[in-house]
DNA sequence: AGCACGCCGACT
DNA sequence: GTCGGCGTGCTC
């Protein structure tokens, strides 16, 4: 880029406009020092100063020429990398997110841009070294900062916050700066490090067997150095790299000896990047041949992509679509193109990891949010150097840099997490994948044996194609799925606790023959609500309009929207009552239970509480494959892309509660959940069983899971989705305002309903009260735009609103008030 | 987001 | 009176 102006014979000015990780609508521009004419290019890193102090990384988005006009541009500080780490596709992808799901460009970069290639700064505190002071001139709390940085040379503002316990601390930091006393500075932290492994090498001159002959006899007398060099000897025959800490190792000396070898120039060191990713030796092997229909059904896809960008395969579970994804792969691969291969975070176990290496060898990547910091940027990294065929991903996934992408797959595409709901961007990976798809010209396939009705429509109205695979592969069967009456059950008096006899029949056999059983409660804790007999008083978040749930294992009650815990009520706050009742049951509760019904059986829980931490999702897991465990009792964590072998019986311990829940999706859930579940049942050969208690035995759900017949489900559900305007008939947006005062919000919400109302009519639909009416203090109101598809444009509707938002965000009556956008909801 | 500036209540 | 709370607006 290093240009000179003709006529002057003098450097060009360049100004760069970047984006920002923040939420920010603009971008910003700042002006190029000459000296890095060279190293600017769209879609570096550059570090910036933005506002007073703070330092940030940003991506450079547009180069220019033009000096804006309205202020003076800051200087780039400095230009992080060699080449991008941000292509043009995936900048066309981030306007498109921020366009489509109407959020910033910053939250985009933010979401996409791996944390550790995100460098931020850190406000620091230092005693001034030749500082004069009197302590009599300071205050008490400022006595305390200094008393503290006498003690520690530095101090971050966070560890001032906490020392004095109070929100602003900057006035003080000003007032001892002006004092003279302390010096404050802004440090930056390229946190991405390339790991370094210290390798040892003899030196070239010992290649000589002569002269090596000679260092023996030399090191004769070195009994330990010699130790070291025969250590070194044994290991380089096996590679010719040999790391410091395995000669240590082989060795059994200290760091002394080997230094002193170093120090002699007998060892050479060298210091070479090695990868944090697990890389195995794996073979190209486990062949397989299609099965007839399967080889027919890829025939199938293969012809639709001629004509579609997007198929749908619609396959039964264990119908082996993922040998049928393989092929796919295959020949992508050999075409010479990448490959993303997307699956929900939970379903990225492991045991599919371990399936997709045995065939792809590792050229493989993975990417998911239980790596590390630092090994998702070098999965970025290698993406970007494009040394994977494929990449197996989450959600996520979507954003890495790929260069030439020819396929990608979007497993379970029905899954509702793949879409982004807590921070902006709130985004669908499955609609992204599809426009990345598009920018890439690559062919996007979804798969699922129960599919959204968002892609089954439009699989009908032609806009995909449609692939189907219909049989079972191998010999495994379906399960026979068994409904059982709680409601007859409790009559008759066979139900022991929340048990049928059915189940427990059945729990008796499966645990008689060693096999294995699931059980599937969609409520975690204990009692999600507790109730005073006496005077009917409900324990309640303090924070949330809701109950808070108890959970035995901490003894407390806890609220799951926000967190907030505390001590059970065993006497009533309101009456002074101890007849305190609990409500309702959560899977600490059915494995409690279950264990006094089967007090040998070894029960395990899998749900949020139990799979919090790093590793403990993948133990439990292991446990039961190694089957240490013989009952799994869990929520949803426990329904998605598990594969057990001696698994026979899963039981739904109550149906009912999927299928009364307020939304109007719950019917398609309660059917992919009950199917799916099902499909963990009776693999590799074994029948399975599923027993479904619920109150509605009839309900036409449960009946369509009993006749797996997706096909019916579809078609009532569509009636019903366009009598009520409910998507995929038609785009709906949610917008939610949030306000402290709950009056103020009414007033507010009525207002936003009544600007939406003047332009867009009946579409807009609310305010309405949430389902939780406050979280955090906030309270919340929901208003609804739902646009018809063929009507007029969605695009239209999002630019009114934007502009409408932005208005309403400026203006005084609306003070205080927090607006969020959720397009297409989930 | 995060920080400065300005206005307002409570404690020296 | 001043300190610290909180709301508001700007950052190239």
């Amino acid at each position: 880029m290093l240009e000179l102006n003709e006529e002057k014979g003098e450097l060009k000015t360049f100004f760069v406009d970047v984006i920002l990780p923040l939420a920010i609508s603009k971008t910003y521009t700042y002006r190029v020092p000459q000296s890095l004419n060279e190293q600017v290019a769209v879609g570096k890193r550059v570090v910036v100063q933005f506002g007073k102090s703070r330092i940030y990384t940003a991506i450079i988005y547009h180069i220019s020429e033009n000096p804006p006009k309205l202020y003076e541009a800051k200087y780039v500080i400095d230009v992080l990398d060699e080449s991008p780490v941000v292509n043009q596709h995936q900048l066309k992808l981030w306007e498109w997110i921020s366009a489509y799901y109407m959020c910033h460009l910053g939250e985009v970069m933010q979401a996409a841009l791996p944390s550790a290639l995100k460098l931020a700064s850190e406000t620091r505190v230092v005693l001034l070294k030749d500082a004069v002071y009197d302590k009599k001139d300071f205050n008490d709390k400022e006595f305390l900062i200094i008393d503290a940085l006498e003690i520690q040379p530095e101090l971050k503002v966070s560890d001032i916050v906490k020392l004095l316990g109070q929100k602003s601390v900057f006035r003080l930091l000003k007032s001892l700066f002006d004092k003279g006393v302390i010096h404050i500075s802004e440090e930056v932290v390229e946190r991405y490090k390339p790991k370094q492994v210290a390798y040892i090498t003899l030196h070239s001159f010992y290649a000589d067997a002569d002269n090596r002959k000679a260092l023996f006899n030399v090191l004769e007398r070195s009994p330990k150095q010699l130790d070291i060099l025969l250590a070194y000897l044994k290991l380089s025959r096996s590679s010719p790299y040999v790391g410091k800490k395995e000669i240590l190792e082989e060795s059994g000396s200290g760091n002394g000896p080997l230094k002193a070898l170093i120090d002699k120039e007998i060892f050479v060191v060298e210091n070479r990047v090695v990868s944090r990713l697990k890389e195995g030796d794996y073979e190209h092997l486990k062949e397989f041949t299609l099965s007839e229909e399967q080889e027919q059904t890829l025939e199938g896809i293969k012809k639709l992509f001629e004509e579609k960008d997007v198929v749908l395969l619609h396959g039964i579970t264990s119908s082996g679509k993922t040998q049928v994804y393989i092929r796919l792969i295959e020949e992508c691969i050999t075409s010479g193109r990448q490959v993303l291969y997307l699956l929900p975070e939970i379903a990225l176990t492991t045991q599919i990891i371990e399936r997709l290496r045995e065939y792809f060898g590792s050229k493989i990547g993975i990417y998911h949010s239980r790596l590390g910091d630092n090994e998702r940027a070098e999965v970025w990294t290698k993406v970007l150097n494009n040394e994977y065929n494929v990449v197996l991903g989450a959600r996520s996934a979507v954003f890495l840099p790929f260069t030439g992408l020819g396929l990608i797959v979007v497993d379970e595409e029905h899954e509702s997490s793949y879409k982004q709901y807590d921070p902006a961007p709130r985004y669908h990976a499955r609609d992204t994948a599809i426009y990345a798809g598009r920018l890439h010209e690559a062919k996007v396939l979804l798969g699922s044996a129960t599919p959204s009705l968002e892609s089954y429509f439009n699989s009908k109205t032609g806009k995909y194609g449609f692939a189907e695979l219909r049989q079972r592969y191998g010999e495994s069967n379906l399960p026979a799925i068994k409904v059982v009456g709680i409601a007859e059950e409790t009559s008759k008096k066979t139900i022991q606790s929340h048990f049928t006899s059915v189940l427990i029949d059945g729990i008796k056999e499966a645990l008689e023959k060693k096999e294995q059983v699931i059980l599937f409660q969609n409520r975690r804790g204990y009692t999600p609500l507790l109730i005073c007999k006496t005077c009917g008083y409900i324990p309640q978040c303090i924070h949330c309009d809701v109950s808070l749930t108890y959970h035995k294992s901490t003894g407390k009650l806890h609220c799951h929207y926000c967190g907030y815990k505390q001590d059970t009520v065993p006497v009533c706050p309101a009456c002074g009552s101890t007849h305190i009742e609990q409500k309702g049951f959560g899977t600490e509760k059915i494995e409690d239970d279950l264990q006094f019904i089967f007090p040998e059986a070894r029960i395990a829980r899998m749900d949020l509480d139990t799979t919090r931490s790093k590793n403990s999702f993948q133990r439990i897991l292991n446990d039961f494959e190694e089957r240490r465990i013989d009952v799994l009792v869990g929520t949803q964590i426990v329904a998605k892309g598990l594969d057990f072998d001696h698994v026979t019986l899963i039981g739904i311990i109550n149906a009912d509660s999927l299928l009364n829940y307020p939304d109007f999706r719950a019917f398609e859930r309660s059917f992919q959940l009950l199917s799916q579940v099902g499909g963990r049942a009776g693999r590799r050969g074994k029948p399975g069983t599923v027993i479904i208690q619920a109150y509605s035995t009839n309900h036409r759900v449960i009946q369509q899971v009993i006749e797996h017949d997706y096909e019916d489900l579809f078609r009532v559900e569509i009636a019903e989705r366009k009598s009520f305007r409910y998507p995929p008939l038609y785009r709906m947006i949610r917008i939610d305002v949030k306000h402290k005062d709950s009056h103020a919000l009414s007033a507010v919400a009525n207002r936003l309903g009544q600007e939406l109302k003047k332009a867009l009519g009946e579409r807009v639909l609310g305010p309405e009260d949430p389902l939780v009416g406050r979280i955090r203090n906030f309270f919340i109101k929901t208003l609804y735009i739902k646009v018809e598809r063929d009507g007029i444009a969605i695009s239209k509707v999002k630019e009114f609103l934007r502009g409408l938002l932005l208005n309403f965000e400026t203006d005084k009556q609306n003070k205080g008030t927090l607006i969020q956008v959720d397009v297409d909801p989930y």
